[in-house]
DNA sequence: CAGTTTAAGTCAGCCTTGTTGACATTCCAA
DNA sequence: TTGGAATGTCAACAAGGCTGACTTAAACTG
């Protein structure tokens, strides 16, 4: 029953991992791995005109290639306004094609071109590299915990989503 | 040597968890688990006339109270007239209080106030729920491998600023 | 078929939060 | 004691969120 530690429930389950200190070390890991997990994009975003929204853009059309506005709005979480604005410089740049819908000629549905795809490639070829060697240096056991977790702090609706872009990539 | 799975290394050990398509899954894991990080605090603070900017700023002052205001920079790895600005309302509205350095005056000390505390508390117990629901449903293993790959993403500035927190708060 | 709903896009304006540049104050070392 | 470095403040600007109001075109529905 004791497993020689300092804290046990009753059912001999150790809860020493959810006290305040352990969540409030858990939040700030977090946070300061956001950076990390932004710093390459954002770095090669940063000589060009574009940022953070564009790169979320440029990430989720090439995850699901042909998906519409409405689709997109709803992965990345954001107003209309604010993705158009965002699109209408990718389109303009020429590294979005939009295509209107042949089913449903009111939807578009949106795909990388060839220049589109290159810098998405540099994107996410930066940031697979950090994932990459955080994920060797922690190995699979670390790995398969860290997504666990993550997934379980998601809202239902945005794991839901991620499941459905989980699935389509498997 | 064959474990029955797809691919195994000379050595035998299974990097099934390094392919592009497993690294694309836990950069999406971190896009849409920092959305619902950070949801619950954003709900709060939006009655307000606050942003996260003020969330991050409380929550280390809280952390580290008498810190100056450089060393708060270089925590949130923002510009000292970006911080002032969020720093400035939160003296005006009387959440923080700023002391002129005693040995050094060119500095200044920063403490949450009676009032800063009591919003540090209903912001950190939002944000702690919802990181005790994903660690409970996860398990001590998960949150383990949670912790230890985060850690291996941190810059390696980030990660010492990190530890230096975690080892002041244990 | 008329009227309503839906998808997408646009314009205007606001807010938060990042940035740079200029500047005042204070400290310290040559 | 003076010049440079450190600390903090003020001003102005940009990115990227937001709301609200509106248009156009297509699809659906009674």
């Amino acid at each position: 029953m004791d497993d020689g530690r300092a804290t046990t429930t009753r059912g001999g389950e150790n809860l020493l991992f959810l006290t305040d200190e352990q969540l409030r070390q858990g939040i700030e890991a977090m946070f300061f791995a956001y950076r990390g997990f932004t710093a390459d994009p954002d770095r090669i975003l940063s000589d060009m005109a574009y940022g953070r929204a564009h790169h979320r853009a440029i990430h989720f059309i090439n995850r699901a290639p042909g998906t519409t506005v409405n689709n997109l709005l709803n992965i990345l979480g954001v107003t209309k306004q604010s993705l158009n604005r965002v699109l209408r410089t990718l389109i303009e740049d020429g590294l979005v094609e939009s295509r209107v819908g042949t089913s449903d000629k009111r939807e578009r549905h949106l795909f990388l071109t060839e220049d589109g795809h290159a810098l998405e490639t540099r994107l996410s070829d930066a940031q697979r590299a950090r994932m990459r060697t955080a994920f060797r240096d922690a190995g699979p056991e670390a790995v398969a915990g860290f997504r666990t977790v993550l997934e379980a702090m998601m809202d239902t609706e945005m794991h839901r989503t991620y499941q459905r872009l989980k699935e389509s990539g498997a």
